[in-house]
RNA sequence: GCGCUUGUAGCUCAGGUGGAUAGAGCAACUGCCUUCUAAGCAGUGGGUCGGGGGUUCGAGUCCCUCCAAGCGUGCCA
C-alpha cells in the first residue's frame, strides 16, 4: 500500500480504539475489551469513504446493541490531525468516515514525488521467481492456448517484478522422450512418402502440414539418400534437422509477441547432465519408492495424492515425470530459486499434486512451486467454435493469430479474465471490431491526456511543479473519485502479485480510463484560475504516467494520439 | 465410482480475510460535441447469485447436500 493509505487506515483504527478506550473511562461504555474490528472501504460511497464494523463486533463484548455502541464510541471521536474530516453512525451500526481536501492532495503528491516509480512496491522483498510459461512442444506451431498462456505468464512476470520480486521468464523446452520419437516417426515417414507408395501415417502421429514441409525440405537438401539408411540413422538426421528450425521458430513467434525468455532450458540437458537418474535415486534414497512387477513406483499416497505412480518402467525407461521432477528440483535446489510458477493448461490438473508430492519426498516445501492452472481458449469465428485439434493441420496457430489481430488486442483480451476461467475468443469482434475493444478504451484515455498537455503547452501552461495548496483545490466528486483510485493503485499490484493474478491490472486500467475518461466530462482541465489548472494538470499527468505504466505491464503502446 | 475446477443480468465477466439497495462491459432504447480527442459521458430497461438446507446480528462469500458442465483418475506426455 502507499503510506498515504497506509496511514489513513491506521489513523482509525487508532481513532476507535482511543475513543473506545474513552467511552470506558467515562462510563458510557462497559469495563471490556474492544474485539478486532475491520476497515473497510463501502462499495457505495454515500456511506463515506472508509467504514468500519467495531461497533458491531464489539456487541457481544459491551453486551450492548450495535447503534447504541457506535454512538458512545462516536462521541469520543477527535478527528483533529488525521485525514477525516467526518464520521458519523449509519446503518446496523457502522461508523463511516469522510476523507479531507488534504487526504486527496497527499496522495497526488505521493504519486508525482515517485514519478514513473509510482505504484511498485517491495511486498516481494527481493525473493527470486522463475516463471515458467508456454513450453510449447517444439514438434509443432504453437496453438491459441499458447497464445493465452504467454500474455497471461509475461504480464504475470512483469507484475511480480512491480511487485519487488526478482523475476527471470523461462521455456522449458520436451526435447527428449516420447513426443521426440513421435516427431521423428512423423517426419521418417513424411520422408519415406516422397519416395515410396503405401507408406501410412499411422493414428498416433502428427498430421499436420509442417511435418510435411519439414519432410520435403530436407529431401532437397540430401535427395533419397536416407531412405537406404537404417531408421535409426533417418530419423535422428530428420530430428536434428528439424527440431533446431522448430525451436527457432517458437523464439522468432513468441519475440513477434513480445516475449522475450531469460532462458530456453532444455529437457535433453537433464538427461545429458545424468541430473534425471540423479532424482530418481534421490527418490529412491528417500524411502518414499517399492518396486512391483519390475516397475519402481512412488508412493505418493503418502503425500495426499490418491494414487501411487510409476517413476521407472520395467523396461527402465523413467515416465515423464521423472525428467519433471529434475526439472523442478533443478529450479529450485540447484538453481536455488526461492519460487517457482508454472503456467498449464487446466487438462494437466492431475499433475500438480503429483509433482508436489515428489518434491515433498525430496524435502522440497511444495509451497514453493505454485501452478496456475489455465483453461481453454475457446475460439469462436462466426458465432461457431473453433476446432484446436493440432492433427487437423487447420487449428488456428499463434500466427494465424497475430496475423489476424492486433497484438495490442490479443495480449490485452487474454489477460481481462482470470487464468482458471474459460475464454470465449472472439475474432470476428477482435479484429473487425477493434474501436470496442476495452483495450483501445485504456489507449484513448491516455491519448486524450497527451492532447490535453498538449493543448496547454501551446498556450505557454506546463506544469513545472504543484504545490499543495494547489492540490487542496481538487475537490469535486469526479476529481475525489479518480486520485482514490490513484490511492489504491500499490494496493492493487500487491493484491494481484499474491493472488498470481495479472487480469487484476487489466481491471485497474480500465476502472482508471473511466474514472479518468468521467472526470474528463465533468471537468476542464483548461480554465483561468491558474493554480486549479495546475492542480488538474498535476492529477492529469499522474494518470497518464500510470496508464502508461501499467499497458508497458501488459507490454501494449500507449499511443500519444488516436 | 473417486478427485479437481466451474455455475452471478440475454451474452462475457467483477464481486480482498462474511457487511449496508449484488456491480461493469457488450447487446437494446434515449439524451449530450460553436469550448481541452464523441474510440467519450449521462440516463432507461434487464437478477429466485444453479436448487435446497445450515452456521449468525448479517451469506454471492463459510459448512453440508443435491443438480449441471468441463477435465483428471495410463508402466501416454
Amino acid at each position: 500500500m502507499s503510506f498515504v493509505v497506509k496511514k489513513a487506515e491506521e489513523q482509525i483504527y487508532n481513532i476507535i480504539k482511543s475513543a473506545s478506550a474513552a467511552a470506558i473511562k467515562n462510563g458510557t461504555l462497559p469495563e471490556a475489551e474492544l474485539p478486532d474490528f475491520k476497515v473497510e472501504i463501502p462499495a457505495d460511497r454515500a456511506n463515506g469513504d472508509y467504514s468500519t464494523n467495531a461497533a458491531m463486533v464489539a456487541a457481544r463484548a459491551f453486551r450492548l446493541a450495535p447503534p447504541k455502541i457506535a454512538a458512545e464510541i462516536s462521541a469520543n471521536i477527535d478527528l483533529s490531525g488525521t485525514y477525516f474530516e467526518k464520521c458519523e453512525i449509519a446503518g446496523a451500526g457502522f461508523i463511516n468516515f469522510n476523507l479531507s481536501a488534504e487526504y486527496y492532495a497527499d496522495v497526488l503528491l505521493d504519486a508525482g514525488e515517485k514519478g514513473e516509480n509510482y505504484g511498485k512496491s517491495d511486498f516481494g522483498s527481493g525473493k527470486s521467481v522463475l516463471v515458467e510459461f508456454v513450453s510449447a512442444n517444439p514438434t509443432g506451431p504453437m496453438h491459441i492456448g499458447n497464445a493465452r498462456g504467454g500474455a497471461i505468464g509475461d504480464c504475470l512476470a512483469e507484475l511480480l517484478s512491480w511487485a519487488g520480486y526478482h523475476v527471470e521468464r523461462e521455456f522449458y523446452v520436451n526435447d527428449a522422450g516420447n513426443q521426440i520419437n513421435k516427431f521423428a516417426l512423423s517426419l521418417d515417414l513424411r520422408y519415406l512418402q516422397l519416395y515410396k507408395d503405401g507408406v501410412e501415417m499411422p493414428e498416433d502421429s502428427y498430421h499436420g502440414q509442417d511435418i510435411i514441409d519439414h519432410a520435403k525440405a530436407f529431401a532437397e537438401i540430401h535427395g533419397d539418400k536416407y531412405v537406404s539408411l537404417s531408421e535409426d540413422e533417418r530419423r535422428k538426421a530428420l530430428v536434428s534437422y528439424a527440431l533446431p528450425l522448430n525451436i527457432s521458430a517458437l523464439e522468432q513467434d513468441l519475440l513477434r509477441y513480445r516475449i522475450k525468455y531469460d532462458t530456453w532450458f532444455l529437457e535433453s540437458s537433464l538427461h545429458s547432465s545424468s541430473e534425471v537418474e540423479r532424482v530418481l535415486a534421490l527418490m529412491i534414497e528417500s524411502g518414499h519408492t517399492y518396486e512391483s512387477e519390475g516397475a519402481i513406483w512412488f508412493k505418493a499416497s503418502e503425500f495426499g495424492c490418491d494414487k501411487d505412480f510409476v517413476l521407472r518402467r520395467s523396461n527402465g525407461v523413467p515416465t515423464y515425470v521423472v525428467p519433471d521432477i529434475a526439472y523442478h528440483y533443478n529450479k529450485l535446489v540447484t538453481r536455488g530459486f526461492d519460487k517457482a510458477i508454472n503456467i498449464l493448461g487446466a487438462d494437466h490438473h492431475g499433475y500438480a499434486p503429483r509433482l508436489k508430492a515428489a518434491l515433498s519426498a525430496l524435502g522440497i516445501d511444495p509451497e514453493r512451486l505454485d501452478i496456475i492452472l489455465m483453461q481453454m481458449v475457446n475460439l469462436m469465428r462466426d458465432g461457431e467454435r473453433v476446432k484446436l485439434s493440432k492433427r487437423s493441420g487447420k487449428a488456428i496457430t499463434l500466427i494465424t493469430l497475430l496475423d489476424e489481430v492486433p497484438i495490442d488486442a490479443a495480449r490485452f483480451i487474454f489477460n481481462q479474465r482470470e487464468a482458471n476461467s474459460q475464454c470465449d475468443f472472439d475474432l470476428d469482434l477482435a479484429v473487425e471490431q477493434t474501436s470496442q475493444n476495452p483495450v483501445y478504451y485504456c489507449q484513448y484515455a491516455h491519448a486524450r491526456i497527451c492532447s490535453i498537455i498538449g493543448k496547454l503547452a501551446q498556450k505557454g501552461f506546463s506544469l513545472e511543479s504543484v504545490n499543495k495548496s494547489e492540490l487542496l483545490l481538487l475537490t469535486s466528486f469526479e476529481e475525489k473519485e479518480l486520485i482514490r483510485h490513484i490511492a489504491s493503485l500499490t494496493g492493487v499490484i500487491e493484491a494481484a502479485a499474491k493472488a498470481e493474478d495479472p487480469s487484476k491490472i487489466t481491471k485497474y486500467a480500465q476502472d482508471l480510463a473511466t474514472h479518468f475518461h468521467k472526470f474528463y466530462n465533468a471537468q476542464r482541465v483548461d480554465v483561468e484560475d491558474e493554480a486549479l489548472r495546475n492542480a488538474r494538470l498535476a492529477l492529469c499527468v499522474s494518470v497518464k504516467d500510470i496508464m502508461k505504466n501499467l499497458l508497458g505491464m501488459l507490454k501494449i503502446d500507449a499511443p500519444e494520439k488516436m
